[in-house]
DNA sequence: TTAATTTTGCTTGACGTACCTCAACTCTTA
DNA sequence: TAAGAGTTGAGGTACGTCAAGCAAAATTAA
């Protein structure tokens, strides 16, 4: 299998190997019709060029930001160590990556943050959105400015965003109700759902999925109104607390953004046993699995995020396809049995 | 960011370039000493091999062998297209990948295309391995002549081969055991067990997981000897038909191999409603699952397993280092809700 | 027709690593 | 102390593309 060159393009298309480089990469100075006689030898030959041999000879490193909230949760911990893993292993593909920490659910210190890095943002840039038109808007003038950009985990899809990487959220609400409607066995009952903020789109839009399930299938259970949980641990576990004593024939629950440890220590001592299923897979979760004292936890997987969000910045930046199949980020159930 | 060459390491360890080279590419002739006083510096200045040059400069391709059974199932024919896509895509990182059919389940078969290769087989073989000594034997051969070897989906754990891409075969079955546990309303009945293959050890394995929770966690349900089904959907059907006519009072059903359709075509016409959970996303098990006729189906992602085995492959080749994580191949769970 | 402009060719030097050869050096060990 | 083996250095070529600059040719405008 011998590869083709630039070269024997510009022998198959009669021009010179300068006259490729410039088709190949946007320069001016070609005709027309000379263009597409080098476009057509490149099909003919099935020619592609080798990306290693280019990045090397362009004297440059690819640069791209990532903007995450600097919250307690463990699933932003976890996603922040693996953008620090990332960092460290990405340099060998000439990949240099950047971790930016904003206050989380504030979206003045995000576009603060992009203005401050003005330039130095790199070539791309990865963000956890949060809903606001300001932060839409700072998407729009990185756009305009030719910087790549792609949303995390929660998506401003009304942005000019070229991607987002993350899991389908109302898909998400939406197993959760379907799973707790098959484990509950109760004829009737009450259903705890605990909410994580409003103004992140993938809480909501878990929300929405919880409830489409169930008041389509579940008329015999009864969704209490949500708690307010705001991602803090203790608030949640007081509020659920407060909940539960309240309703005695609570038959599930449903927590669908941070401080699942709260949750956790609530049911601990609630005397009532009922189907739970949770997000965030941390050692709590992860015991509570073990110990029977929740049913399923439903997850995103942190490095695979990151790596497709460098991936996809990358090929953005090259111009190079993407491989859906490996982008797809999926909703990974896990119960006690399949704990990684 | 100033890049830290090979160069660089040198001058800083005090030797010169060829004896890095000869340290990175574990080239014999250099004294222990200093292959450590060049780590140190490599460590120090935090080295890391620029990935494109190197590919670059290695005048070669990488050849890796793909030998994967050539059965009718759709889980297999999932396999061989992925490889397929990888043929193509590959080239572009200088791989070239290879795939080679065998008639499924017959070890002679595989050896026989081993020898016939010869070292055409290249630097690197995937294969699905089945139980039985000579392909043990193979595997050892291959390796002692310095070809690298993964085992795929199937794995051949007492031979020489460097790593098992595929899922933890029993986690799988202990999960379905789980996850039919908690879909089971009923207060007792009778669960079946559609069995693939035994000289396949995922099967086995998945058989011996499913037990395990049953046994121990489910005295309530009553497990009918297997179902034989050869992965021939005929058979199944028929066999799973005989037995449903014989067992008034099942509850629930675990199908672990292939022949999947069979199943689903068995229990539609089947007035009993009960709980299922099946291996192989196929369009026959998407229509079941958004039907409500199978519950769940437990899945490997076989465009991740052959991306996993090249990845591998390479790095072995490379004797670079594998991102496990990256290469945890997981089961999924898939419900109506998060079909992909 | 000439002058101006655009297009194309040619050449060269990176980029960082792999892989090779040859010579010179440092140790053993008898 | 000399032969032999093991180490190390120096230097070169190659990989395929990028990015220049300048010369030559082709095209267009005047």
């Amino acid at each position: 299998m011998t590869r083709v060159t630039a070269q024997d393009v510009a022998d198959a298309a009669g021009v010179s190997l300068a006259t490729v480089d410039r088709v190949l990469n946007n320069r001016k100075g070609v005709r027309e019709s000379t263009v597409e006689r080098v476009i057509r030898a490149m099909e003919l030959l099935n020619f592609e060029r080798d990306q290693a041999a280019a990045t090397l000879a362009r004297r440059r490193d690819y640069r791209f930001t990532f903007l995450v909230p600097s919250g307690e949760t463990a699933f932003f911990g976890g996603i922040r160590s693996e953008i620090e893993i990332a960092r460290k292993h990405f340099p060998k593909d000439r990949i240099e990556v950047n971790m930016i920490k904003v206050p989380p659910l504030d979206p003045h210190a995000i576009v603060a943050e992009i203005d401050r890095l003005g330039a130095d943002i790199g070539d791309g840039v990865a963000m956890v959105a949060v809903e606001s038109q300001i932060v839409r808007d700072a998407i729009n003038d990185l756009r305009a400015r030719g910087v790549h950009v792609v949303t995390l985990i929660s998506d401003a899809p009304t942005s000019s965003r070229e991607r987002f990487v993350g899991i389908d959220n109302v898909a998400a609400g939406r197993v959760a109700a379907s799973l707790l409607k098959r484990f509950i066995h109760a004829p009737e009952g009450d259903v705890v759902v605990v909410a994580g903020s409003g103004t992140l789109r993938d809480h909501v839009e878990r929300r929405m999925g919880f409830e489409q399930v169930m008041r389509a299938e579940c008329p015999h259970l009864n969704v209490l109104p949500w708690i307010e949980g705001e991602e803090l641990a203790d608030v949640v576990e007081a509020k659920l607390k407060a909940v539960l004593a309240d309703h005695p024939n609570v038959v599930g629950l449903y927590s669908l953004g941070g401080g699942t440890r709260g949750v956790i220590d609530a049911i601990k001592t609630d005397p009532k046993k009922f189907s739970v299923v949770t997000t965030e897979l941390s050692a709590h979760t992860r015991t509570a699995l073990i110990r029977g004292e929740i049913d399923a936890v439903l997850v995103q997987d942190p490095s695979h995020e990151v790596r497709s969000a460098i991936r996809i910045l990358k090929a953005l930046t090259d111009g190079t396809q993407i491989n859906e199949n490996q982008e797809r980020i999926r909703i990974e159930i896990f119960v006690r049995d399949n704990l990684p």
